[in-house]
DNA sequence: GCATCCCATGAAAATGTTTTCAATTGATTT
DNA sequence: AAATCAATTGAAAACATTTTCATGGGATGC
């Protein structure tokens, strides 16, 4: 094969000669069909499929100051969720014809304003951010890129005090923390936890924000837990804290932590649900692995991947947006962690 | 600050400028710093630190034809051990300043082949290929990859039948297998399954083939059953399957198929480990999160990502490697759900 | 039959780097 | 003092596209 053999080297300079014409007749008829002769467009069309040439990424990149790229910037990759929102980026991009340039934060060098500038020099079309510990120095960071750079972005299972300078996609997690809460208040449990994490994570914020005003509106008294993420440190700390407290309802902010906790009780001889209701959030695999199987919020965390990249897809071409902070529908699974009627 | 003000929109014209120097002497201050004058380069450095400058990466792959981008093409994202080793490979791309463009096989359309083709255009330096259903047609595809367009390829978590014609990183997965089921050996189980996937994994193969030659040589019949991932359906098959074999030991190809298992006997008052043994593959979130907790081979995830790609690196640079096939070693993590002595 | 307009095309500029090659400078050797 | 050499720098070419602008040739309108 003719077309193996050469497969790469060649560029637009040996299509124009072998068809006869100018290199930018080649370029439109690849970019611009309709702007060159049908049977022009044909002769160049074949010899380019007969050279098996394809356009040099640089260079069309260079010249029309497009990538055809996007950025997604992530913290942690092995946190379920992320992963699995990269799924519907992922799927979605394709499907738009995006490449996807994966930016993961490390946890020691916070140097995140350092990969953002890495991303603009990358020339990306337009960023997905996915990191919810973001502060306000790191808002106003993106927002200036988007101002200045003009290169859309799009929070990820996040937003950022109800601002909408910059759109985001997510669930409303204040509902969700408040609606998850009443099904504990409404099974009659009175002494209800939230467990938190110890980072500030925007969602877990709101997350307790819902929770809050549930209980605050049903008269009882909201504790929140705060903890590590990581097994060993939270079972230990559940151990100690829960000694000294009476819980008769959980609600965590992470599945895993809420199987973490489930195990710590059952080790304890307190019994799940009789006991104590147990709650997660996300719906994750551990939900399902767990005994008792986990009551959660479910969290449509794979289409907040892809709405969140067709929202993007949108910014890049300009079209305009519906709303701008978009809440997908989120539910809650009752499984056998709780007291169901 | 004036850094943020012009952030992005300054090439190395204005760096040269400022600097009042030429671009030839910019562009060795930032890649070849030990071929400019000390003051001259602390000079042009603090300019660049100055304007926020950062080199264009179209402008910067078209003209040294290197992209320091590697691509990575992995199967759904949402199994814990390729996130994980995303952690690991973006770590050390970082390190040696490579970008990662994510590529993710879907489910449905197999055009892997596409896929690839795509990458080649996007002019990437190197090619991670975390796939482990990997078939001959691939494979040779592949190795026309590496062989026609000189990219260099690494295979990471999964080898193919000991070829070395592309370079790969992984564990020894049929010792492992080999070891874990000696283990259920020597605690005098007689009946042990493997429970391994439906599909075709080159590393399921693999520890399937340590499993068989263990249990050949201790004269015990081997069985393997072969099971989806999904945790609804492998826990119906379970039920069914178990009802008509009498069983005293699993070793499950991942950890959640494990603990899947271990939901399953509990149900059926099978005490575990008193009267089966069970073990996974990975030692993921998981295995700790079960009750019992899973014994299970201990596989460095993150390290076989991170190792993948620092060979990949060396490959990129033309540096000879000790070695083609990289087995790091594993362990085995001995916890509540096998009989420990 | 002439002016006008549009279509298809090509020439050349523009994109922002790296790299080659030549030139200059300053130091060292003879 | 001349010659050699190394270190430093700059000018310009190269990289492979897209895009702008100009041009020639038909077709259309009057």
């Amino acid at each position: 094969m003719s077309k193996k053999d050469r497969m790469g080297k060649t560029t637009i300079y040996d299509v124009a000669g072998a068809a006869k014409v100018s290199l930018a007749t080649v370029s439109r008829a690849i970019n611009n069909p309709e702007k060159v002769k049908p049977e022009t467009r044909e002769r160049v069309l074949n010899v380019i499929e007969e050279l098996g040439y394809k356009p040099n990424a640089f260079a069309k990149g260079l010249a029309s100051r497009k990538s055809t790229t996007v950025a997604v910037l992530v913290p942690d990759m092995s946190r379920a969720s992320i992963a699995e929102m990269m799924n519907g980026i992922a799927d979605i991009a394709r499907v738009y014809k995006y490449s996807v340039l994966l930016y993961i934060l490390d946890e020691e060098d916070s140097s995140e304003e350092e990969i953002l500038r890495e991303i603009i020099a990358a020339q990306v079309d337009g960023i997905l951010y996915l990191n919810d510990e973001i502060t306000p120095q790191q808002y106003d960071f993106l927002l200036n890129i988007e101002r200045e750079q003009q290169i859309p972005i799009v929070l990820t299972n996040t937003t950022y005090h109800e601002r909408d300078d910059i759109p985001s996609v997510s669930i409303d997690y204040e509902r969700a923390g408040y609606e998850i809460t009443r099904k504990l208040i409404e099974e009659g449990r009175k002494n209800i936890y939230m467990v938190s994490t110890v980072r500030k994570y925007m969602v877990n914020d709101l997350k307790e924000k819902g929770y809050l005003r549930a209980m605050e509106e049903a008269a009882l008294t909201p504790q929140i837990m705060r903890t590590s993420g990581r097994i060993t440190v939270n079972t230990e700390h559940f151990h100690e804290y829960f000694k000294h407290h009476s819980v008769d309802g959980i609600i965590a902010v992470r599945d895993s932590i809420a199987v973490s906790f489930i195990n710590v009780a059952r080790a304890n001889d307190v019994r799940v649900p009789e006991d104590i209701s147990v709650c997660g959030f996300q719906n994750t695999k551990y939900a399902r692995l767990s005994r008792p199987n986990l009551t959660c919020v479910d969290v449509p965390i794979y289409d907040i991947g892809a709405v969140s990249m067709r929202v993007l897809t949108k910014l890049m071409n300009q079209e305009a947006l519906d709303e701008r902070i978009i809440n997908l529908d989120h539910g809650i699974v009752s499984r056998d962690s709780t007291l169901n009627d």
